[in-house]
DNA sequence: TGCTAAATGTTTACAGCGTCAACTTCACTA
DNA sequence: TAGTGAAGTTGACGCTGTAAACATTTAGCA
């Protein structure tokens, strides 16, 4: 059984069974059980740093930290990722790919309304970011002043983006959204469930259970939907 | 010349100006230039630290170097925060109401019009977090799992918010704005710049110039007053 | 006025962190 | 089969936050 591409989901198989695998080595089986190379080691080490950033608080997902998990010594991890922000870079790409299938899937609920699609999607994304808080803040909160080290990060990002944006041209195309730059009015519901999202995050909001974030989210993206404004002025 | 309680504002005078400065002891004025105490060192911790916030990027505020700023040894700042949170909670406080000033002036920019004013306190909100990155994050990353034990700290987060709250609430009194829960309009609205500003400072949107970031801004905060959806529908 | 306790500094120490340099092991190829 | 490069290890460096023990100054009371 090869777990090297196991599809990365919601509940990441502990660290220490990757350790024990199998991998190919040329055309054969080989055993690694305790041999001095680790054989897949990029894998093993994210497979850490996802079990950390679920099991574990924010501060305790550190490089050598990572390596331990990982059964490896605290240097091993630079011979695949230049610095540590490298890794989180790759471990924020995960992110936004599961993310995406997540999205996705809230939209299909309603493949016909599209402002029925914005408003599920629009929800899904905040629970998510609740559901995994220290994930959602390495994908978000990097900091990265040199984004362009990392084209296939910011691929992620935007094709993540992207579902948001092809649900607002869908429903511009049924005459049910406003007219204008698709890009931005996704901009400003993406702005808003990440901003939303942030807040319960970060503490700032007053501490609600998951489900009265959840319908307090769905009220706040019903508020982008429908305006702010009256109507008729 | 007493600079002990001078206004909290953008241009934090330099930390070595205050080490020299003169304090009241008991009831005579004593020079403090290379005393054992300090005399005020709390506020010149919370000066070194603005300034390293102002000047310096988000790692390099540590308390080390806040001390080290202040001319003082590095475990001096224990006599005044039980730990670094605690300082970066005293310098988010200080943030909080300095931006609740700035909200507050550009609201009063166009009183009559609480819809005007809306946009107006929009735009600056996002403009005045562009402009002092590494603060607006101190504020609002925190991170806080016990914000219990910073009572004054929500109270001036509160007191900040609630200057949207008043903008609705005159919108509605005027007929303007929707009625509803004032506070959950109002978050709405909050989310949506907040989210805003944080997407731009973490680099997740193409980097654009201040005066475009600004006039983005102003254009998603309209999408949040008018609405997504097609009135008609 | 002088003594003492409390407040507010300093020094030293510890563990954890990211990162670097030098060394070792191992698989593959000339 | 020798040797070369990839992928591990060990050990070191300077940085961090924090705690304990010590020093100095100030404040309050006899």
């Amino acid at each position: 059984m090869l777990m090297v591409s196991t599809l990365f989901g919601r509940h990441v198989r502990s660290p220490q069974t990757v350790t024990m695998n199998v991998v190919i080595c040329g055309s054969r089986f080989v055993s690694r059980q305790a041999s001095y190379h680790h054989g897949n080691l990029r894998r093993a080490l994210l497979d850490a740093a996802l079990w950390v950033l679920e099991h574990g608080d924010a501060k305790s997902l550190s490089l050598r930290e990572v390596a331990r998990r990982a059964k490896v010594s605290h240097t091993a991890p630079y011979r695949h990722f230049a610095h540590k922000q490298a890794l989180l870079a790759a471990v924020a790409e995960e992110g936004f790919v599961a993310f995406g299938e997540y999205l996705k899937k809230a939209r299909d609920e309603d493949r016909d309304s599209p402002l029925q699609a914005l408003l599920h999607t629009g929800t899904a994304y905040v629970r998510y970011a609740l559901d995994r808080p220290t994930h959602y803040r390495v994908m978000f909160g990097r900091n990265l002043e040199n984004c362009d080290e990392y084209p296939s990060l910011v691929k992620a990002a935007n094709a993540t983006f992207n579902i948001l944006v092809e649900i607002v041209q869908a429903g511009q195309a049924k005459g049910v959204v406003r007219s204008g730059d698709a890009r931005q009015l996704a901009l400003g519901a993406w702005a808003q469930v990440h901003g939303l999202a942030m807040l319960m995050l970060d503490g700032q909001l007053p501490a609600r259970s998951l489900a009265e974030n959840e319908a307090l989210a769905q009220q706040i993206v019903r508020f982008s939907i429908e305006g702010l404004a009256i109507a008729s002025e």
